[in-house]
DNA sequence: AGGACAAAAAATGAATGCAAAATAGCCAGC
DNA sequence: GCTGGCTATTTTGCATTCATTTTTTGTCCT
């Protein structure tokens, strides 16, 4: 017995209705992002089999656009398919997380750099805003609300590096990590918090002096200290309080 | 008239023969490989349109294990697939070059970085090798053979950062950067000579004192220079010549 | 002669069919 | 009772086929 998806009848959407409004003229255009949503959300089990029989049923099409779908989820890492045997959703080690954060510090440092050749004063200010929104969360103990305003942090950074080739890596990199996020749903220890504001502050004035190599050499540090509490909370999961109520 | 490819009979491989040593158990991946160096390597004109069925009769395969190849191809931004039009090769822009100049420089500070932490002193002393080889090239003035060195000893650089996911992100960039450097064939400028030799220095000597974030910074600065140049020599194709106008 | 429309040809997108490989199921033998 | 080998079923990989869409070409009208 396999039990390869916890199938719960149609799992991705209506397999007719033309359910996502995202713009995508071809069948296996949509089926990639449906598809590519569905593994990063952790809706399947980490290196568990998917027969294509079965994902065809859910999505309600045929072998030949899912098999193209699936080589390209391969190419970008979040599944692996094995000759023969069909594809696995990736099962990332401990070392391919670490790397995976590395890259994304690397991606990141990059965007503040480059940020801060190109930014403008109403962008800066824009990120201010977030910043005191984020430190709102923080004093009211709102993990979620803390964690999201982080992430549109970190995206204005990138978009404000002007650089679309950056972006769309990034994001390729932060949908592998999400993927674990989503399984593991691990969140910031606490004592992590304060600590991750004051890099905040940090980062938020090298990029108001417009300090391209320190804003890198800081941000590169903030994810680093990230990598690191994320990798032990997965090796040690319990922690304070985890769930906000 | 079309002439969507310089056709020289077979160009790729005699399409029976098991070419390559690659060893690649299903059919699309060898495709996958072959048609990518292929790309890469310049052989089909800057927004050629690439019909299918010809690729098809070169490569010795039915259609389906080409598109799912082609896919690939296009999710790594080798090629751009226009719904209901077929496969171009993608054509970059001086702005996408840039960008993605600069992401290589992202990738290799990074690398520099993270080098720091990990090399062995029998790697740094494998570099500096390389670099009195490179040297020598440059008292040569042998472009070929300095561009070789050079080549190696970032590579040498990325293989010591011991991270295989930046690898591997490193040379999916590097392939989009070679296409257009086989189309254009566009070499260093001789001026840029001498700095780029007193850069290495420094990299060596970052590398040596393992002084991450220095050479962090130093990396980003040497591939920054680089695309300059490179840029400039699109824009500016005469080596040399007066680039006065 | 030039342009517009229409039909034919070709190319793409997706579905189906078929052969090979892998998995599982089963029976015999130890 | 367990292991090892053999067969049946499932699953993958690729080729072929069918349905649209696009492109080309030929013709007619102005």
């Amino acid at each position: 017995m396999k039990s390869t998806i916890p199938d719960t009848g149609v799992p991705i959407t209506p397999p007719a209705g033309n359910g996502g409004d995202r713009q995508e003229a071809s069948l296996h255009g949509e089926i990639l992002l449906r598809l590519r949503d569905y593994v990063v959300e952790g809706n399947i089990p980490e290196g568990a089999r998917v027969p294509e029989r079965q994902l065809c049923e859910m999505l309600g099409i045929s072998r030949t656009p899912l098999r193209e779908a699936l080589k390209v989820l391969a190419a970008e890492g979040l599944i692996e398919l094995l000759p023969n045997r069909g594809a696995r959703v990736r099962q990332l080690s401990q070392r391919d997380l670490e790397e995976l954060f590395d890259v994304m510090a690397g991606l990141e440092s990059l965007a503040g750099r480059l940020a801060c050749e190109a930014i403008t004063d109403a962008e800066i200010t824009a990120i201010e805003q977030l910043h005191y929104e984020m430190y709102g969360h923080y004093l009211h103990r709102d993990m979620h609300g803390y964690f999201q305003t982080n992430q549109r942090i970190h995206e204005s950074i990138v978009t404000a590096a002007r650089n679309e080739t950056l972006k769309t890596a990034y994001a390729n990199f932060a949908g592998r990590i999400r993927r674990v996020r989503y399984s593991a749903n691990f969140a910031r220890k606490r004592q992590r918090w304060a600590e991750a504001m004051r890099e905040h502050e940090a980062i938020l004035d090298a990029l108001r002096r417009r300090a391209g190599s320190e804003l890198s050499d800081i941000l590169f540090q903030h994810l680093r200290n990230k990598r690191t509490a994320a990798i032990e909370h997965l090796t040690e999961p319990q922690e304070d309080a985890p769930a906000s109520a």
